[in-house]
DNA sequence: GCGACAG
DNA sequence: ATCTTGTCGC
């Protein structure tokens, strides 16, 4: 009989181990003028037996796609709020192995320090790869903040009892905000800045906008079924 | 004990 | 995340 997933973890072994990893994080900046940041999308085919990571490397600033990969593994580890890392990361790392370059800063789908455990998605994958990373979520895991303005730009800090674990940024002037954190060596402060910098039109920022039209477009020629705009 | 709960 | 057409609003 297979194993549940080759993490070979219990849920209570992975909230062990993020304990032991959240002391490793950086959360300073440790990181120069990037070139080529990238965007991570995770989905789920057949049922959620098939785990598939996409990611596009863009280049900074001026946005324009220059390499991406896909990868689809067995799904190993199942959705546990909290958890969504030791689901995710597996897939991911082996589409950054694919990559014919290698990104500088990484945009997560999910959060960051803003985690129970001050261990999230973006701080996991970036301390695997060594690579700084933010976390960029569409909705909120943890805290509570103030209201915030309905100008693009404006932001407010996300709080759990009396700590700043990331900030709530409206991306988009009249659009429900997203939340930011840091993942791993880059101060809040920066990945505000890179977040903002990699957001044009829309909601989310071109990194993870790409990789997302990556896995739909790729997923449609496995599919047959055209793709929806 | 009762909610909340990234993707 | 995923299953899915039309519809409301800038």
């Amino acid at each position: 009989m297979a194993l549940s997933h080759p993490w070979n973890l219990t849920p209570k072994d992975a909230i062990a181990l993020q304990n032991q990893l959240r002391s490793q994080v950086i959360q300073v900046d440790q990181i120069r003028q990037p070139r080529r940041i990238a965007g991570v999308d995770v989905g789920f085919e057949q049922s959620g037996k098939v785990t598939r990571a996409a990611i596009a490397i863009l280049d900074f600033p001026s946005l324009q796609l220059i390499d991406q990969a896909i990868a689809r593994i067995p799904t190993q580890f199942p959705y546990i709020p909290g958890l969504l890392s030791f689901r995710e990361v597996p897939a991911i790392l082996q589409a950054i192995d694919k990559l014919s370059c290698v990104p500088e800063l990484l945009l997560c789908d999910g959060q960051g320090l803003a985690h129970p455990r001050r261990f999230g998605l973006a701080c996991h994958l970036g301390l695997l790869t060594d690579i700084p990373s933010i976390g960029v979520a569409k909705t909120r895991l943890i805290g509570k903040h103030e209201q915030l303005p309905e100008e693009k730009g404006s932001w407010v800090p996300l709080m759990d009892r009396d700590e700043i674990i990331g900030a709530v940024l409206r991306s988009r002037s009249g659009m429900k905000p997203i939340y930011v954190s840091i993942g791993h060596r880059i101060s809040l402060d920066s990945a505000l800045n890179y977040v903002l910098a990699a957001t044009t039109r829309y909601k989310l920022p071109e990194t993870t906008r790409a990789a997302h039209h990556l896995a739909s477009v790729d997923k449609s020629a496995v599919t047959g079924r055209p793709e929806s705009r």
